[in-house]
DNA sequence: TAATTAATTGATAATATTTTTCAATTACAA
DNA sequence: TTGTAATTGAAAAATATTATCAATTAATTA
């Protein structure tokens, strides 16, 4: 399902938030994108076209749209915030978006996908990141806003 | 195959890179932990055994053991630094951890996995990220170092 | 449509995080 | 051992993110 000005502007309301025209702006030019977005690129973007948007509503805003899931953030490689010892056998999670809660998982198998994409795209490919990113059952309970 | 001192010192040398003790100490304080370390949490498990060791050093060390893939990074949410639009069909991503490259790629169908951890877990699973990580071809050619 | 109200905004300050610089030190190849 | 390039810690600089607050605004209700 792609992403549409009205259903944002729904799924905001819903969630007691305003549909303000910064808020679409930042959408828009997320959406009208081919490529992943810095908060910076982001404020540069909007600001062409709407020079008083501040940068500190870019960041309040890209903070709502991904806890509403209308955008998602992009781990591509470069400064993230932790570590862990590559080649582990704990190499995927489930996280709650919410309370930050992280569960392990392994046992799933992607050596042949890990093959294909290699002979198809000619990478060599060390590592893989397998990510699922929902709410637990305490944060589902909780009333979001 | 699990992490060992003897290795990293290995490695590093093979790159042109000097087994230091600080070096050693970030590595084992990485392993030793089931934890996700950031940065900060490195230094500080670090420093209180090593109080001369310095905050840039740790930032130094994990670039490189990234780069030789000793280590990995994990994006368990918060503030990173791209964002995309959600319910986009090209979800998954192929990124060069040289010169950060990303090739996007799609048609891999996680439901069933997504439903049994759903299952298992309790969590409402929204969205989820799939990523290989290695060098590209034209990387590849590039000696490193 | 106007009034009401809580959410939102931009500007700025305050924090936090990461990178750079540089002289002194150190690992390690020869 | 010695020589040399890599590495280090400390501090400064650069970036990135969050909090504060008075003014403004979206959207509900009358």
């Amino acid at each position: 399902m792609r992403f549409s000005e009205k259903k944002s502007a729904t799924i905001l309301r819903q969630h007691g938030y305003k549909f303000t025209p910064q808020r679409r702006v930042v959408i828009q030019a997320i959406a009208s994108s081919q490529d992943h977005l810095t908060p910076a690129a982001i404020y540069e973007k909007v600001h062409q076209e709407h020079p008083s948007i501040g940068l500190a509503t870019i960041y309040r805003t890209l903070d709502i749209l991904t806890k509403l899931g209308l955008i998602c953030e992009l781990h591509a490689g470069g400064s993230c915030h932790s570590y862990t010892t590559s080649a582990s056998e704990r190499h995927h999670h489930l996280i709650c978006s919410n309370c930050g809660k992280v569960v392990d998982f392994s046992s799933y198998d992607l050596s042949l996908l890990k093959q294909r994409l290699s002979l198809e795209t000619g990478f060599e490919i060390n590592d893989h990141l397998l990510e699922f990113i929902g709410l637990c059952q305490a944060c589902q309970k909780e009333v979001v806003r």
